[in-house]
RNA sequence: GGGGGCGUAGUUCAGCUGGUUAGAACGCCGGCCUGUCACGCCGGAGGUCGCGGGUUCGAGUCCCGUCGCUCCCGCCA
């Protein structure tokens, strides 16, 4: 019997004088009136093991000297210890044995951090990985991770979608992120991609008669990471042929409604709410609201076209925000250096004081008719943005949120979902002077987008969507263009020539003139997703073996120096030294 | 590539405007304690204040540089 069993329910009499065997770490070890008290940890939690040297000499002589962290086996009895009789915040666990046995199977020198402090530095923590995952927090987190994507596994195939490998190798691609490169000895000079993501293979599945394909999928992208980015990432990716928009979030709805009952014990509302990305930008400056707190922005641009305040007057978009709260000059000017640091030129205000007074260095430019359109109560203010409408919306989207988190208005405790729906299809660059894909260049145009290609591209919209929760981007996907003419087309939006285009994407053309069905599918991010099922603020903490945010791994030392034979054989010459330092 | 924050004992941190031998808690080592459980009590070891330079009679503290970590912007189809 091992102890983990008597944890399920009360310790009973019954249990009492019952053997057991068990094994694990040392938590913590106490000497006391001649007996020794020992926490034995394993993966059920922890309890206590407690040594009579008169009773077992050859124990307490092993025990002696036990500090924390040991690997210790042990053979006793339980002991069954009444409730009342014991200390009531008995923190060790219920079960107690005393050992007759003890076998010392490891030993450990001092550790070089505590694990049950808090805020250890970070390096440390991913030098010493094996011990940092030792930790209850950790613990928690990564075994929450497995029971996740077991239940994602299980609602997907319950569904019939099959579980398809696609490459690890494969071809570098011309949009999107950096790529990471695989040189190769068969092929010196040459390269393969890590993919970004198996979007082209899944594709090609959907083209080869598998319906329904899904994969948990590793993903890497070069590029810097972020509390909530990596580089290297897991996603569960699907893909469906004849593909049913109403049928894929309901799919998402059901495993992720599912994962939070049996995690977290907490039942989601579904459906899910939708809006569109139009909406979202214009109420909360953003494609990924948060749509725990109100504050939504308000637009003023027909009123103040014939303003005589001249910012007003000439910017393409007014919109302001009212705020609950009446603020200082100081706090005002701390607003201020938000909204710069998102792009603001200055911050315009107007603060309603207790007696309904403005105190606004604007206001002697206003109107009556834009004072009554700006009103609000006593005791609040009001923040404008002007400007291009791509620029308004981020700054009040920025400070929107900024003012959610410092006014206290988030309900910490809830869970607000959201489609975001109809996603722009294209954007302008403005540096390299062409239109990017706001997906992918595969994302399929809505029937009235794609009308508009020719004429006004910037304002096609795409057959897209995003799954939203408190903010955090957690799911996204399309439905894709599977006619080899309206590919092409995009391509050539996207600036990319025809030569290029058979370089790059000769397989998917070939693949979409050869009867392609219909199909999209979606993604979700598994370890956003367990971001979110754990509160956790930090990405790397869902993981076991994380990089730091350098994109180095401090345990290993990894990405290192490799020898020159090596480089030599792959026909790879380093040319300059990074002046990153070495690990 | 840019901006903010941090770097003091094994760990987490304190160290005000520059001023004796740089402190605390936890951890570690030794001793005491007949049921401890954040045990308690007594004692002890442990520091190139990230590194280099400068200002000063005097620098953990001020200045410059540099390295590392972290958060953010850019970037992340």
């Amino acid at each position: 019997m091992q102890w983990r069993d008597l944890r399920c329910g009360e310790v009973g009499s019954e249990h009492v004088g019952k053997t057991l065997t068990l094994a694990g770490w040392v938590a913590r070890r106490r000497d006391h009136g001649g007996l020794v008290f020992i926490d034995l940890r394993d993966e059920a939690g922890i309890c206590q093991l407690v040594i009579n040297p008169e009773r077992s000499p050859e124990a307490a002589a092993l025990a002696h000297g036990v500090r924390n962290e040991f690997v210790l086996q042990a053979e006793g009895q339980v002991v069954r210890r009444a409730p009342e009789a014991v200390n009531p915040n008995l923190a060790t666990g219920e079960v107690e044995v005393q050992v007759d046995r003890l076998e010392v199977l490891s030993t450990c020198p001092p550790l070089p951090f505590q694990l049950d402090e808090e805020g250890v530095d970070e390096t440390l923590r991913l030098r010493y990985r094996w011990l940092d995952l030792r930790r209850e927090r950790m613990q928690r987190n990564i075994r929450t991770r497995g029971r996740m994507v077991s239940i994602i596994r299980q609602e997907m195939e319950r569904d019939g979608f099959v579980d398809i490998e696609t490459p690890i190798m494969g071809k570098p691609t011309p949009e999107g992120a950096r790529d990471f490169l695989v040189p190769t000895r068969l092929q010196p000079g040459r390269f393969f991609a890590l993919p970004q993501s198996p979007q082209i293979y899944k594709q090609l599945l959907a083209i080869s008669g598998f319906e329904r394909y899904y994969q948990i999928a590793r993903c890497f992208r070069d590029e810097d990471l972020r509390a909530d980015r990596l580089q290297e990432l897991t996603q569960l990716d699907v893909e469906t042929a004849f593909p049913d928009r109403e049928y894929l979030f309901a799919l998402v709805e059901r495993i992720i409604a599912r994962i939070w009952r049996e995690l977290r014990e907490i039942e989601l509302e579904v459906p899910f709410p939708r809006m569109t990305h139009a909406d979202a930008q214009a109420r909360y400056g953003t494609d990924k609201p948060d749509l725990r707190f109100g504050l939504e922005i308000q637009d003023v641009t027909e009123l103040t076209r014939s303003s005589e305040f001249g910012v007003f007057a000439n910017a393409p978009a007014v919109r302001f925000l009212t705020v609950p709260q009446e603020f200082s000059r100081s706090e005002l000017e701390a607003l201020e250096r938000v909204a710069k640091e998102w792009g603001a030129k200055g911050l315009a205000y107007l603060v309603y004081d207790e007696e309904g007074e403005v105190r606004s260095p604007i206001a002697k430019f206003l109107s009556e008719g834009e004072l009554d359109a700006f009103h609000a109560e006593p005791g609040s203010t009001v923040l404008f943005g002007a400007g291009e409408p791509a620029l308004v919306a981020r700054v009040l989207g920025a400070l929107r949120l900024h003012l959610g988190r410092e006014l206290g208005l988030i309900d910490a405790d809830a869970w607000q979902f959201l489609w975001v729906t109809d996603f722009p299809l294209l954007e302008w660059d403005d540096e390299e002077k062409r239109w990017t894909a706001v997906h992918h260049p595969f994302t399929r145009p809505t029937p009235e987008g794609e009308a508009l290609l020719d004429s006004d591209p910037g304002a096609a919209t795409a057959m897209a969507y995003d799954l939203v929760a408190n903010g955090l981007e957690l799911a996204g996907g399309s439905f894709r263009i599977h006619e080899q003419a309206l590919q092409q087309k995009i391509f050539g939006l996207l600036n990319i020539s025809p030569e290029e285009q058979r370089l790059r994407f000769g397989h998917l053309l070939d693949a979409l003139s050869m009867g392609a069905p219909p199909h999209g599918g979606i993604a979700s991010g598994i370890d956003r997703l367990s971001m979110a099922l754990l509160d956790e603020p930090f990405i790397r903490d869902t993981l076991a073996f994380p990089k730091n945010q350098a994109g180095v791994d401090p345990m290993s030392g990894a990405p290192t120096d490799v020898p020159q034979e090596q480089l030599d054989e792959l026909g790879i010459k380093v040319v300059e030294e990074e002046t990153a330092s070495r690990p």
